[in-house]
RNA sequence: GGUGAGGUGGCAGAGCGGCUAUGCGUUCGCCUGCAAAGCGAAUCUAUAGGGGUUCAAAUCCCUUCCUCACCUCCA
């Protein structure tokens, strides 16, 4: 498999052993964002997708509790900024269990690792790549000379273009903080004073504890090349003397009417919010739909084209399974071989979910193809639908399952319509179906028999 | 001002030197007791403008215009 490497700006292969896997995470301070929500799926697809095919992945996402703005949050709700955090950890665990994203290996947070914290700054300073100053540490940036590498940026243009006052306490403009001081909680002793950590320093330390040196894939939102994960090779690389990660996969910004979705602008669209009308499963298609590395437009219309895909998708599900008899596989055997290496190739070949999730298309419109023609039967059903699975697991994809109970009582009650349609008491029948579709349950009428299948009730598809 | 990524049919979106995807939409059909769901056909010949290079360019080079992102916190 191939990533493009924002670092060496070419594709890399990813290695075949043991992958791990560093993603910034959120800054715990307000709901998620359908931006935080591509960013994440992104990566949740890649490791199903890893792991599907036989690495063994250690995937690590961390949360950012301690920071200014959960403190400015929790000053104007009058409250602990760690309660602040606690809230939004566990919102964001609602949202995106029901996002049917996988949870990671593990998810650290930075208060949780203050003493990391100060052992990695204690290094910095002992090599010469920090430095004690008023308000609390500083990092060096004219120390480390690769500073600018991966956002491509000369520190010469940096301070040209700073657009905020130099702080005078700093020996350099560019220097940033390792260690805040601070008086007020939260905070925690150190060798320097009492206080907290800069925003960078965290994820060295912690990918440092959790993932080694130089470890496979680190990614994030494309915003966070500069200055986060900049800095963040910058602190650990000047440790180490090794790089960071192997490859940077930077995942583009979600816009909308083409502008990134920000406070100030006030054009936010909450995970939870786009989650109550379009469901999971609309959601992760939207965001798969265009190449990760690209800013993708929210709107209404694109979610709308999704679930009308998505709805095909139930059909052909629910076609094979309630499939019964034998019959001819061949050409059903060749379209399945054909959709599954497209689906693999498109994903080995930079992540390119887009002919990815197409070959899944392309796999559904035939299975469909064939239940219109009526020719679907068991047999066929046995060859795609392994494969149709795999597609809807590795894309984290969720049909509705049906209880037996159900089964049963759906059963009954089409075989009642049946009776009445065939002495042609259509408004009794009809009324009985008006009944099932009620639960969410479609019927579908086929030459032979009528077939049904639970939908996803989407409430924006009422 | 600096840096980066882009501009492809009504919309979305791949392709990144030759075979001009794909999906949605739209129109008309098929199926049905009527629906629903689904399917089929037609439609759409597109690559920001201008120069090159080449037998051949959406794809390479130059240039102009435009958009977005980053340079402050940001997924």
């Amino acid at each position: 498999m191939k990533i493009y490497d924002t670092l060496s700006t070419k594709e890399q292969e990813v290695p075949p052993d043991d992958i791990r896997i560093y993603l910034c995470g959120v800054t715990v301070y307000d709901e998620s964002h359908i931006g935080h929500a591509r960013t994440i799926i992104i990566f949740d697809v890649l490791r199903r997708f890893l792991e599907t095919n036989g690495h063994k992945v250690n995937f690590v996402q961390n949360f950012t509790d301690v920071d200014d703005k959960i403190i400015n949050r929790a000053n104007t709700e009058g409250i602990h900024p760690l309660e602040i955090s606690k809230r939004y950890i566990d919102h964001y665990f609602e949202d995106f269990d029901r996002l049917n994203i996988r949870r990671a290996t593990t998810h650290p947070k930075a208060t949780e690792h203050i003493s990391e914290i100060i052992e990695l700054i204690k290094s910095l300073i002992d090599s010469g790549y920090a430095y004690l100053s008023l308000n609390g540490v500083y990092y060096s940036v004219s120390k480390f000379s690769e500073y600018g590498k991966l956002s491509k940026r000369r520190t010469e243009d940096l301070i040209a273009g700073a657009r905020i006052a130099v702080d005078e306490t700093k020996n350099d403009a560019l220097d940033f903080a390792l260690w805040k001081f601070s008086e007020t909680e939260p905070n925690w002793p150190s060798p320097w004073g009492k206080g907290r950590p800069g925003w960078h320093i965290e994820c060295s330390a912690m990918s440092l504890k959790y993932l080694g040196k130089e470890f496979e894939i680190h990614g994030g939102g494309r915003d966070l090349i500069f200055p986060h994960h900049e800095n963040e090779i910058a602190q650990t690389e000047a440790v180490t003397k090794k790089p960071l990660a192997k490859i940077w996969m930077h995942v583009g910004m979600v816009t909308i009417n083409g502008e990134k979705m920000s406070k100030s602008l006030g054009n936010i669209k909450s995970v939870r919010h786009v989650l109550d009308n379009w469901g999971s499963n609309v959601i992760r298609l939207f965001c798969l739909s265009g190449h990760y590395s690209k800013a993708i437009d929210y709107s209404e219309d694109l979610l709308k084209e999704n679930l009308i895909k998505w709805r095909q998708v139930e059909t052909a599900y629910y076609e094979m399974i309630m499939s019964e008899g034998t019959g001819q596989t061949d050409e059903i055997t060749n379209m399945t071989l054909e959709c599954r290496s497209e689906f693999d190739s498109a994903l080995g070949s930079d992540f390119n979910t887009v002919l990815a999730t197409n070959a899944f298309f392309k796999l559904v419109k035939g299975i469909n193809r064939i239940a219109a023609s009526e020719s679907m039967t068991k047999s066929i059903s046995d060859i795609a639908l392994p494969e149709f699975e795999y597609m809807l697991d590795v894309l984290g994809l969720q049909v509705q399952k049906v209880t037996e109970q159900e089964k049963q009582s759906i059963t009954n009650l089409i075989q009642q319509r049946e009776t009445l349609r065939t002495q042609k008491q259509y408004r009794d029948a009809d009324r009985i179906r008006d009944q099932i579709s009620a639960q969410n349950i479609v019927l579908l009428d086929h030459k032979n028999k009528t077939i049904w299948m639970k939908k996803e009730n989407i409430a924006a598809d009422n």
